[in-house]
Parts: structure tokens; C-alpha cells; sequence
RNA sequence: GCGCUCGUAGCUCAACGGAUUAGAGCAUCUGACUACGGAUCAGAAGGUUGCAGGUUCGAAUCCUGCCGAGCGCGCCA
């Protein structure tokens, strides 16, 4: 049972002593003693603030019940504790020898990069994360990229959290924008001017030149949107960004889905005409006002086709949940469809949508304009040959989503060998070096149960144990937060104590003794599972050599 | 104007409603290389958490108002 589990238990027997003895009408049930690190370590280990959450309703002050708690747990301690203490307001500190770090690395190395760190909060629940879907119109900038590394790492940090997720891309391949799209490919094909709220980038002149079909802007549009869904796997491959699937909105229509779905909505009593066009009474849940469905050329709207998407999310395929990542210039059409997936009888919350805030680019003093009409947008792909793909992941999950960011390419430029990848790579790349040094030296590591792990007691070795530790408690809450960042925080915390230990702390020098070489040996290796585990969350690579 | 999101060190960002002292990195300044990778380590300096109220034993965090920023407000997608 972990550390946690078992001080929450000691605290709840504790309470109910108390309550005897000075006759108070408390009790709580261990999962609800909340324990949490201390800020600063000389205020111990653990501490629990139960004594100022339940004073109240125990009639007594919190100070007062504390000092209670504080005598019965000191006559009954609990595992690895050497002293409890009040402090402040009422907060009840623990400290506890070093066994329990050594227990915990234990269980790391035991457990290793694919057993530990598995908190099931996710209890097999089926997930749908819908990410990027960026229209296939041209090559993805760098905002596609940051809510494309975003959404790919919540769904491995949700996958390792007990969820069963599918990763999907949305493709965008109808409506005008594909035959715009067709116009443009088929103008330069001709020779003939582009129109002006063409495509105009030189994607679309390279494409042209491939072209041999008829001249039709439909076909044209498709042909060209499927090179470009070509283009654009590839660059996310790049970044080691994948999908289980690419679903084509064309597909939808033309299944006859989108008519269907309009009929449901309408069967509840929410579709009315106007104008000639078809319309979705949204303001009846909650929206600013009505949305059309159906336009009066007869084509469906984005939203219908969403609509109905999302229908073959819930209803068809059935997943439990949905998550959408959209780009922050999308939320208007939020509401919309967050009343189309309620009209349907989806209970509201099961569709999560998560709003990517702009990323905007500046070169040095030069703002970069951003505008994939005109082919000013900086592409994902030149951002990556630029500064590489593991920076270009890392740099995007160490903000978070709700954050507008502004990002200056001159800076990450320059800055690029400061970069935060290569702090955590070079740990990681260390760890490899001490393996080569290992065998240069003829040291072989012996069995974990062989290796007397008490003899790590450097202030330098128990902080990278206390780190490791945290890690399962990490990947929970960034599961349940929906916020793969602290991943990024916490794989940055875990290479700075490992380059503090590795500085202080000699691992194979000559005059180490055998047993504690053996003991660090363990530590190098719970490091590097650790390390292993949360740059294969962020997806960044984790190199032996540099 | 209305709606959504957001305001934390010079810059980029952390901080499950918790502690006298709100933390890192970059940039600035000072130290540590006969090393298992110095792409590292140690230290200094840097803050009225946009402003004002409220809730709470306790607020950067929750609520209200104001100020500021970004993004939306199409029978585009």
C-alpha cells in the first residue's frame, strides 16, 4: 500500500481515538484525510491539514484538535514515521526515516517503464480525442502544432490513466473551400491568375505541375486535399504525433448521416425554415442565437456535418466521452454544437471541448504575419527543421492551452542549445554514460534484491526518489486535469535532481564502495525509467548518446 | 455592443483552496573543471500574483465588479 494510503489510515484511527477521549463528533473515512507534501522540507515529509477542515464540525479549534491528533499518533506511529508534529494554524507534520524512499524505488524498478506509474482514474473508460482536424487546404502551421502536440500527449497520459482512447483527425475534404481549392490548383495547372481568395502558396504551383485529371474544381479540389492530407501525415509523423483515424466529413454527407441526424432534431420539435433555409433552434439550449443546417443551395452547414459527426461518435461507436481540441478562432461554433449533441440525448459533459488560445509568432522585432490563403504562414515542417522535433514538442507542452502564447522565433533560435529538451536529453544521455562506463570498468549490476538499497542516504539520492515517486500522482491529475504539462514540469524537475545527484554523488569512482556503487546503480536506473516513461507521454525521444 | 478565454519576476512559464519566505528556466552578477559527458552544479539579485470588493480558519487559485489582451459574433469551413 502506498506511503499515502497508509498515513491516511493512521490519521483516520487517530480521529476516531480522539473523538472518545475528548468527546468530540468527528470521524472521516481515510480517503477523505487529504495529505499532501510540504512545501518546504523542513517541515517533514507529509503533512494533512484534517485538523482545520474538521475543527468546525467538531466544535473545538483546530490548533487544539491537532495537538490531540499529534499525542495519539505519536503513541501509535505510523509505518516509517519517526515524528509528528503540529505547526502553524493546525497543519500535523509527519517525518519518516528514509526506508520508505528506498521502499518507493523499489517499486519503481520493479514495477519499470511499463508497470509503473498506471493510476487507473480512467477505470476503462472509452475516449474519443479529436484533435487538429486542420483543414487539408495547405501545410499546417506552427499553431497546429501545439494543439497538435497537446492533444496527442493527453492521450497517452489519458491511455496510461486507466482510458481506452482513440485518437482522431476530423478531415475537412468538402464544401467551398474544396473547390476554392480546385480553382486555385487548376488556375496556376493553366497558367491563368489565381483568384484572389485563392490558395496562393507554392504547395499549390508544385501540386499543379503533378496534376492530370480533368478540369473539373471538385475533382481537382479532392485530388489536391488528398496530397496534402499525404503532407501533412508526414510532418506530424515528424513530431511523433499519430491518429487511429482520418474521418472524412465527405463521408458523412454522402452516408446520408447528415439527413438523418437533421431528422432526429427535427423529430424533437428544434427545426424550423426560413428564408429558404433549414434551421436548428440552439437558443432553446442555451445558445446566442440559431444556427443553419441546411443552406437554401441545399447543402449542409459545417455544423450539421459536426453534428452528425459527433452522433457517430456517441451514438454509433459508442465511446463514453469525447474531447474535442479545437483552435480558439473555432469557439463560435461551440455552442451550436454543444445543443446539437444535448438534442440528441448525449447528457451534457460527456462532450469536453478544449480551447487552444492563438499562437502568434514574432522574428526577432519583425511580427510574422500568419495567413495560409496568402502562404505567409510559417509551416510546422520549417519550424521543425529549424530548432528540431523534440524541442519543437517540448516547447509546446510546457505551456498551457487556455495561455495565449507568443513565440519568438529568434530567441528559440538562438536559444535552442538552452532549450529545456536538451537539459532533460543530456540526463538521460548520462544515464547511457554511465552504462558505457560500467562495462569499460567491468562492473556488473547486481540482482535488485542482491543490492543494499539503505545505503542511499545522500540528500541528493532520497530528492530523486522523492521525485520518482510522485510520478503516478503526476500522471493522475494531468489525466484528470486534461493538462499533459505537468508532465513537462515534472520530466524537468526529475533531470534537475538527477544532474544535482550525478554531480555530487561519485557512482563508479575508484574510491566508491562496491556496495553503495551498486545501490547508486539502482537509483541511475529508476532515473532513467522515470525519464523513460514521461518523455514517452510528451513524445519526445529520449536519446543514450548526444 | 454581446459572448468565450486569459492577466503571476525584465522574458517564457510553474504552483491538487494551504504554511514564516508564491517557485523554475532564460537574461544579469558571483563561484566550482587532474570529471562517471561543464549541454552540468552551487549562490546572489529580481514580485503589491492587473485593480477593488466578497466567501473561507486560509485565496494567485472560488464569486462579483472594473481595467487590459486575444479570439469569436456568416445560409464560410
Amino acid at each position: 500500500m502506498p506511503i499515502r494510503d497508509q498515513l491516511a489510515e493512521s490519521v483516520s484511527r487517530a480521529l476516531a481515538a480522539v473523538a472518545v477521549t475528548d468527546g468530540l463528533e468527528v470521524a472521516v473515512d481515510p480517503r477523505d484525510v487529504f495529505l499532501e507534501r510540504p512545501a518546504r522540507r523542513e517541515h517533514g515529509d507529509w503533512s494533512t491539514n484534517i485538523a482545520m477542515v474538521t475543527a468546525k464540525r467538531a466544535g473545538t479549534n483546530p490548533r487544539q484538535l491537532a495537538e490531540s491528533l499529534v499525542k495519539e499518533l505519536t503513541v501509535h506511529l505510523p509505518p516509517h514515521t519517526v515524528s509528528v508534529e503540529v505547526a502553524g494554524p493546525g497543519f500535523i507534520n509527519f517525518r519518516l526515516d528514509t526506508e520508505w524512499l528506498h521502499d518507493a524505488l523499489v517499486e519503481v524498478v520493479r514495477e519499470g517503464e511499463d508497470g509503473y506509474a498506471r493510476p487507473d482514474v480512467g477505470h476503462g473508460e472509452r475516449v474519443l480525442v479529436e484533435f487538429l482536424s486542420a483543414n487539408p487546404t495547405g501545410p499546417i502551421h506552427v499553431g497546429n502544432g501545439w494543439w497538435g502536440s497537446y492533444g496527442d500527449s493527453l492521450a497517452r497520459v489519458l491511455s496510461r490513466a486507466g482510458h481506452q482512447v482513440s485518437r482522431e483527425y476530423y478531415v475537412n475534404d468538402t464544401g467551398g473551400q474544396i473547390r476554392t481549392l480546385g480553382q486555385s490548383l487548376l488556375a496556376r495547372h493553366h497558367g491563368t491568375p489565381v483568384p484572389e481568395d485563392g490558395y496562393q502558396g507554392e504547395y499549390i504551383t508544385e501540386l499543379a505541375a503533378a496534376y492530370d485529371g480533368p478540369d473539373d474544381v471538385v475533382t481537382a479540389g479532392r485530388w489536391a486535399a488528398d496530397r496534402i492530407i499525404e503532407m501533412i501525415r508526414a510532418t506530424l509523423a515528424s513530431v511523433h504525433i499519430e491518429f487511429d483515424e482520418w474521418y472524412s466529413q465527405a463521408s458523412i454527407e454522402e452516408s446520408g448521416a447528415v439527413d438523418e441526424t437533421i431528422a432526429l432534431l427535427a423529430e424533437k420539435g428544434l427545426v424550423f425554415e426560413q428564408d429558404g433555409a433549414t434551421w436548428f433552434r440552439t437558443t432553446e439550449l442555451g445558445d446566442t442565437r440559431d444556427r443553419v443546417l441546411r443552406k437554401s443551395d441545399g447543402d449542409a452547414t459545417y455544423l450539421a456535418g459536426d453534428i452528425a459527426y459527433h452522433r457517430d461518435k456517441f451514438l454509433i461507436r459508442g465511446f463514453d466521452r469525447v474531447i474535442d481540441i479545437f483552435g480558439a478562432d473555432h469557439h463560435g461554433q461551440v455552442a451550436g454544437l454543444m445543443a446539437g449533441v444535448e438534442a440528441l440525448g448525449v447528457p451534457r459533459g460527456r462532450l469536453e471541448v478544449k480551447l487552444g488560445q492563438m499562437v502568434s509568432l514574432v522574428d526577432g522585432d519583425e511580427k510574422v504575419k500568419m495567413g495560409k490563403r496568402a502562404g505567409t504562414a510559417i509551416s510546422l515542417d520549417s519550424l521543425v527543421a529549424d530548432i528540431g522535433a523534440d524541442a519543437t514538442r517540448i516547447l509546446s507542452l510546457m505551456t498551457t492551452l487556455d495561455q495565449a502564447t507568443t513565440f519568438d522565433l529568434a530567441t528559440v533560435r538562438e536559444q535552442s542549445v538552452e532549450n529545456p529538451v536538451f537539459y532533460v536529453q543530456m540526463a538521460n544521455a548520462r544515464i547511457g554514460g554511465v552504462a558505457r562506463k560500467a562495462i569499460e570498468r567491468g562492473v556488473v549490476r547486481v540482482p535488485l534484491e542482491d543490492a543494499d538499497l539503505s545505503l542511499l542516504v545522500h540528500e541528493r539520492e532520497l530528492e530523486v526518489i522523492r521525485a520518482l515517486e510522485e510520478l503516478p500522482e503526476v500522471v493522475a491529475l494531468a489525466a484528470v486535469d486534461r493538462a499533459p504539462t505537468k508532465v513537462t514540469t515534472w520530466v524537468r524537475r526529475l533531470a534537475g535532481d538527477f544532474h544535482g545527484f550525478y554531480h555530487d554523488c561519485p557512482i563508479l569512482a575508484e574510491d566508491v564502495d562496491p556496495a553503495l556503487t551498486q545501490a547508486r546503480l539502482w537509483l541511475v536506473e529508476g532515473t532513467r525509467i522515470g525519464l523513460a516513461i514521461g518523455l514517452g507521454l510528451l513524445g519526445v525521444s529520449a536519446p543514450e548518446v548526444m
